[in-house]
DNA sequence: TTGAAAGCGCTAACAT
DNA sequence: ATGTTAGCGCTTTCAA
């Protein structure tokens, strides 16, 4: 049987009231001898607070949701450990939910927080029909957005990642380098970053009056199957180019991977640029040029936004604060 | 303000315990139109059972805990998804920890569990000092293990990874390819699986009277840093080898790296083995052999041990099932 | 400096 | 078929 706050107070000859100051370190005006006693009790009897209980009355449990779209992205994980790290810094536990980019699973999940009672959540970029009817409309709790929009007075902070900016730079520097031909192959086209990584390199193309091909652009899925299948399809085609842009590192490691089997050298045949840097980038061969994200970074400063929210008592609507993450363009060997 | 039961049971007409109980779906007798109704209120006003007060009066949380070592290696994460998908499956949802193969961590997080009176944990390998002194000896709610040794009446089930076996195969391979000089680089000591695996090299290697020189096994960290690092002090000491079996995929690549670097070819010059078969393995220049484990399989496997041992009654105390999980040499071009 | 008591939202006997 | 009620373990006001 687990000991109780009653245990507690029982063999120490004081009321429950008394334990509980102790416990929650209210304890102004306790007596040292109290505290004492009631302290080695608790620490004699292995006294684990119930925080269901807790939580019951005060209406806070100290834990906040992180809402991500695919574990298997090595780019998530590393964000998660840093907005965990900075949760757990500030006290605060956090509940990793992955919803493998399925809205049914997203949906379940708030669900699933809300009965838990979470305090608040950090909502990452996903698949979505459309800003109106995300699910995330439907959270009564404090909301961290993280590379996505959604209009809900519970949103408290928003961190903005210059995707736009990044392949912009990546296209440009392509371009300057003499490539004429370059592909651009993306994630899902629902998703909005791929959509801003897209923009990015149009713009590139655009100011440096290139021929914006339809054909030159694809998209499917942020790993690497998908990476690997539509360069080949290109290759069949015939289709020619000298670089292509990928959405993500797994995409421009499957592209990379079929260009081998082909023939083609990378960087001295085609150039490959990623995004994300995940921690196998510098590894792979060639090591991977890419527009790095500081995912460790933005995960800390989510958790960090959303907490600082929750404990501002004098909860400002309308006037969150958005913080904008900057992309560095890190060549490496794969382009040139 | 949130809308409870007594809220709705107001709006009905009916007692909370009636709710309760159509809520619950403990319905048998409860007739027709008052459950209609009950949910059809429930409903409207978009209720939400608050799953900690429910938990309080039945002391269960529905609630699983996953103890994981690193969520950058790209394993854990593949295990973690099997694990949740089961869980959720089952009902149940999963809190994942993240230890850093840091024991005080991992002291913690047993802690916040036990407060968040989860169910029972899936206790994964890590560092540890000794099993005598392990801290899940302290835990008080189920366990499973993974690939992992704890002596307590609170486990419930083990999962045990093959690992001798997966890389005696592995090194059985490389000396039937006639290799000869085999270095092993591994990961931590203290972990179990760690020296299991360095156990099967030499067992391979004894088998085949082959000189087994201490100075050809190095000990690290289960990342692609190590694996470079390690491997450059070989070249550098002009240690003379042939093939190179890894502890883990992460310091296969590291290796790898290193060696065409170097300008040794892989697999023409060196012969590099991985362990773990995560999913940029097949990816990667050149693709690596690896001793694959079934890691998302694993997850599953033991969400399933855990939960069927929550569920079952007649709590069998001394007997609990052992689960063997095999590996399975895959040979891409890494090696020949 | 301490304690009594109410109540958080819910479930489960037990009545009716 | 439905309702009454006693808690689950804790915090917090208010009184002593």
């Amino acid at each position: 049987m687990k000991v109780t706050i009653k245990d507690i107070a029982r063999l120490a000859n004081v009321s429950v009231a008394t334990v509980s100051k102790v416990i929650n370190k209210k304890d102004k005006d306790i007596s040292d001898s109290t505290r004492q006693k009631v302290l080695e009790i608790a620490k004699n009897e292995n006294y684990i607070p119930n925080l269901m209980a807790r939580s019951l009355v005060t209406k806070k449990t100290n834990t906040i949701g992180l809402i991500i779209p695919d574990i298997s992205n090595p780019f998530f994980p590393e964000l998660a450990r840093g907005a965990e790290d900075k949760a757990n810094e500030l006290g605060y536990n956090m509940i990793i939910c992955n919803t493998d980019n399925d809205i049914k699973k997203e949906k379940k999940y708030i669900k699933m927080l809300a009965e838990k009672m979470i305090d608040g959540v950090i909502l990452t970029a996903s698949l979505k029909a459309s800003a109106e009817e995300d699910v995330a409309t439907n959270c009564s709790f404090p909301i961290v957005l993280v590379d996505r929009d959604v209009n809900s007075p519970y949103v408290k902070g928003k961190l903005i990642v210059n995707d736009f900016r990044g392949s912009y730079l990546a296209t440009k520097y392509l371009i300057e380098k003499n490539h004429r031909k370059i592909l651009f192959i993306g994630g899902p086209k629902i998703i909005k970053n791929t959509s801003n990584r897209f923009n990015g390199y149009v713009q590139a193309l655009k100011e440096n009056a290139l021929e914006l091909n339809d054909s030159y652009a694809d998209f499917g899925e942020y790993n690497s199957e998908f990476g690997y299948k539509s360069i080949s399809s290109y290759l069949e085609k015939k289709v020619p180019f000298t670089a292509v842009v990928c959405g993500n590192d797994l995409i421009a490691i499957g592209v990379i991977k079929r260009l081998k089997e082909q023939g083609v050298k990378v960087p001295e045949g085609v150039a490959v640029l990623g995004f994300d840097d995940i921690y196998l980038a510098r590894y792979v061969e060639p090591s991977l040029s890419t527009v790095a994200l500081p995912s460790y970074a933005m995960g800390v400063a989510a958790s960090e936004l959303l907490i600082r929210a929750l404990e501002n008592k004098n909860n400002c609507n309308e006037n969150y604060e958005i913080r904008e993450m900057n992309t560095v363009l890190k060549i490496r060997e794969s382009s040139w």
